[in-house]
RNA sequence: GCCGAAGUGGCGGAACUGGCAUACGCGCCGGUCUCAAAAACCGGUGGUCGCAAGGCCGUGUGGGUUCGACUCCCACCUUCGGCACCA
């Protein structure tokens, strides 16, 4: 006989035919079921999907098949976050119209999907490239220009030299290009924003209601947000009429300000420094500072160094002058580009000082050991007791910073605020594979927004790609949008005057693309709206949202702020858009993430060619906590494999046997059940709760294991118990590996699909066990066991514990000082 | 420097609320079947001492709490991720 291995070829194709034919992802909108919106973070449509891309997919897909048999009104749509850059230097490389790539790419993914198995109701797909769809992420802009939420400014920007465009703060790593790992130049630059600062204090606040959040994630835009509370403080300069304003979060040390730093790129420098003698020197240093800092400061130790201003500002709380420099440690991106300068208590500042000369003076001692300015070797940063302070004087500092910030307040010289690191989202690429923004500036009436029934504006087709040369020549991306030169494009009229006007030229970040999409899914074919209002208030917040951390800051902060604008425009009535979030982790090769540059990617398709898309699923999932990164290693696929098998042909044993069903109650047949029962429970509860799909996978191991011995113990006997096991094993095993469990479902007997039957819950009293065994402990050591009736008592577990030979062997027959039992688990005596 | 996550066999990993450490799988070893191999099936598999029964050690390190600690507390080491002259 040839070994029987499952026919996968036959079964994955027949299944995945009929769930499309049936319309098994299909969402009904007329459903009284409960809704449950179960949502992949879209992706890019690049060459082609790796088994780690894969992951995202099928544990999405096992959420929605799940909540499918829980009876759910599932809606799992997918479509292509398909504007960005890679189409754009491919077509400049290659000469392929990106247009034409990522629809051919998207081509591609989607076979991948479908061979995984995975399912979508793809009547929804959307493709955010396309006119149908960025019509709507300019309408979006359009919102926000209206809400004045978007402005154009000019702005020291990221610049990358080799992707020639702007880059938003949050894709900048170390200084690097999060793209291309160019280093990035600041340049001074006229660019779009939008201001997600206004919604800082909510998009932190908010982070309290996402109770369903990974804590990383939302640690991670705490961090990002960067709210600190202090105090900002007026300084009037001396024989002058210009006021300073500083922020500090230690206005406890105020009165130990020695002297006060500018950023270079502070507004009022220039008035400071004119008349001082030193002119010349000055703005020398601060254009050496400048083209230091552009390169340096995301390298973080770089040296202090300052130039003294030849002005003097006075501390209002005791009227005291203090020199005012210029120092390249201090930024003008957070707080007011000022800061008083307390050496005593600031590392910072106290190696400055230190380096130049400058005062240095305690205000607030160490407790233990009082200090001296002139031994310190660093800034006492600690609390302790005030000194040096005025009134404020043997107050402790903590309680002196709520008392000087009041005082302040009361005098009119400061006042409490709270500064954020969060910076506007810059928002504008000076490249082509992007949604225009829908602008025009008119020479008579300025920038104007495009009237919302002009839209889409159309990205043109024909364009150069390449600085040199034709369409189709390689070579480097244009210094400027490849927009500029088509004429077709940039000459428009204007909405207010109808006359001649040129159109914006920049394309908009992919971000905002995919910042608003999961409100498209709903009516994606709705050519007058962006969304359907009240479908979208029936299905949101998303229930289930599921894909990369790396997307823990960007996307989902933007999708977060942008929802936050449309609810208090009235657009939409919820204030989150994902209710649970869930982030699976990398699948690394060779300790290494996989990409194409690395030449460590695992395709699917081979695996699935010789294995089958469920042998993939299944060690995809097993391979360990899926919010844990994971190593793969093709071996576990054949153990995968393997097991399917080994169920497979259980199921052929099982379907043979049939006929001769009987109720049996002989222990084997007892412990069967509660196996059984207890796997129901085991798989459920892994689901619904951090879908920890590798326990529930090993649980159903388990139970396979347990089957097949007792078909050892009793061979062809088919009892209802049995007939119970191996249909349940097909049932919790169909989220997971779908086709093998349709196939085995109907060789059951069974007419339906197995998605038609409800997920089966488990029975209480079927885990109820008769007899138990007890770990016996001497002093904490398992020396050996006892078994007892599960009812037995206190004294008669004892008894049987002391009747037991080991036991007596160590304790000499001696009574025990002590005797803990833990029903049901162990007995521990201490001799 | 700050914030966060993690450290368990040869490997991926499991362990409920403080209660039998290493489930499940991979690999390896032995066996059954076979002319043989593959596949499958059965058994073994933390280290160490011992012929064996069995003992001792063992969840990054060092302490502590407890009848009992992978789990709790204190101090530290290492790895990974995020933030960072942020005032």
């Amino acid at each position: 006989m040839t070994q029987d291995f499952y026919p996968f070829k036959e079964i994955d194709k027949k299944w995945q035919d009929r769930w499309e034919k049936q319309g098994l992802f299909t969402m009904d909108p007329d459903s009284l079921k409960k809704k449950y919106y179960c949502l992949m973070m879209f992706p890019y449509p690049s060459s082609a999907l790796h088994v780690g891309h894969g992951r995202n997919y099928i544990i999405g897909d096992v959420v929605a098949r799940y909540k499918i048999m829980r009876k759910f009104n599932v809606l799992a749509p997918m479509g292509w976050d398909a504007f960005g850059l890679p189409a754009e230097n491919a077509a400049i490389k290659s000469g392929i119209h990106p247009k034409i790539s990522t629809l051919s790419n998207i081509k591609t993914m989607k076979r991948q999907l479908r061979s995984w198995g995975v399912g979508y109701d793809w009547e929804r797909e959307l493709t955010s490239c396309l006119p149908d769809y960025y019509k709507w992420t300019q309408w979006i802009f359009l919102q926000l220009y209206k809400k004045g939420l978007a402005y154009k400014k000019k702005a020291s920007v990221n610049w990358c030299p080799s992707c020639q465009t702007v880059l938003a703060n949050e894709q900048v790593i170390n200084g690097e290009c999060e793209r291309c790992s160019a280093q990035v130049e600041a340049r001074n630059l006229e660019q779009w924003f939008l201001k997600i600062t206004d919604y800082a204090q909510r998009l932190l606040d908010d982070l309290q209601i996402l109770k369903d959040w990974p804590e990383r994630v939302k640690t991670m835009q705490e961090n990002w947000i960067g709210r600190s509370e202090g105090v900002e403080i007026n300084f009037k300069v001396a024989d002058s009429d210009i006021n300073l304003t500083c922020f500090t979060t230690r206005v406890d040390t105020i009165f130990g300000a020695t002297y006060m730093v500018l950023a270079a790129e502070h507004p009022l420098v220039e008035d400071l420094i004119k008349g001082s003698g030193k002119e010349a020197e000055i703005k020398k240093f601060i254009t050496e500072v400048k083209k230091d800092s552009a390169i340096d400061r995301a390298a973080s130790d770089i040296d202090k160094k300052g130039i003294f201003t030849c002005r003097f500002v006075v501390n209002p709380v005791n009227n005291r002058k203090i020199p005012l420099w210029i120092a390249n440690y201090v930024v003008m991106e957070y707080g007011t580009g000022a800061v008083m300068a307390v050496p005593a208590h600031d590392q910072r500042d106290f190696e400055f000082a230190r380096k130049y000369k400058l005062p240095i003076e305690v205000v607030i001692d160490n407790p233990r050991e009082p200090l001296d300015a002139k031994d310190m070797k660093e800034a006492y940063i600690e609390n302790g007791v005030m000194v040096n302070s005025g009134q404020f004087n043997s107050l402790s500092n903590t309680d002196a910073m709520q008392k000087i910030a009041c005082y302040m307040e009361k005098e009119g010289i400061g006042k409490r605020k709270a500064h954020y690191k969060l910076r506007d989202w810059l928002i504008s690429r000076q490249r082509y594979w992007g949604a225009p923004i829908p602008i025009v500036y008119c020479d008579r009436c300025g920038m104007q927004p495009v009237d919302e029934g002009d839209l889409p504006v159309l990205l043109p087709e024909k364009v150069k790609f390449s600085a040199k040369g034709g369409s189709s020549s390689g070579g480097k991306p244009c210094t400027e949008s490849p927009l500029k030169h088509i004429k077709s494009f940039i000459n428009a009229k204007c909405p207010k005057c109808n006359n001649k006007a040129k159109r914006e030229i920049d394309t908009m970040d992919t971000f905002v693309d995919s910042s608003w999409y999961f409100l498209r899914y709903l009516s994606p074919k709705d050519d007058k709206r962006p969304f359907d209002k009240a479908l979208v208030n029936k299905w949101l917040p998303v229930d289930q949202y599921i894909g990369g951390v790396e997307h823990a800051i960007l996307h989902l902060m933007y999708s977060r702020f942008i929802i936050k604008v449309l609810h208090d425009m009235g657009h939409v009535n919820f204030n989150e858009p994902f209710a649970r979030l869930f982030t699976q982790g990398m699948i690394v090769k060779d300790g290494a993430k996989m990409s194409k540059s690395k030449g460590n990617t695992v395709s699917p398709d081979a695996l699935i060619a010789k294995y089958g898309s469920d042998t993939v699923r299944f060690y995809t999932l097993f391979i360990g906590p899926p919010e844990k990164d994971a190593e793969w290693n093709d071996r576990g696929a054949e153990g995968a494999w393997r097991f399917l098998n080994r169920v497979w042909r259980l199921v052929a044993e099982g379907s043979r046997l049939k006929a001769e069903g009987s109720d049996r109650s002989e222990d084997a047949t007892r412990s069967l059940k509660r196996k059984t029962h207890f796997t129901i429970k085991k798989v459920t509860e892994d689901i619904e709760g951090e879908f920890h799909f590798n326990t529930a996978l090993s649980a159903i191991m388990e139970l396979v294991n347990e089957i097949y011995s007792y078909m050892g113990l009793y061979p062809s006997v088919f009892s209802l118990q049995l007939k119970e096991a191996i249909e349940t094993t097909v049932i919790l095993l169909a989220p997971f590996v779908p086709h093998i469990a349709e196939e085995m479902w109907v060789r059951l007997g069974n007419k339906t699909s197995i998605f038609e039957i409800e997920w089966p819950g488990y029975k209480e009293d079927a885990l109820a066990q008769d007899r138990v065994t007890m770990a016996v402990q001497i002093n904490g050591k398992v020396r050996t066991k006892i078994e007892v009736d599960s009812a037995a008592s206190e004294d008669e577990i004892k008894k049987t514990v002391f009747e037991n030979e080991t036991v007596n062997k160590w304790t000499n027959g001696n009574p025990p000082r002590k005797c803990i039992i833990v029903k049901g688990r162990l007995v521990n005596l201490v001799v």
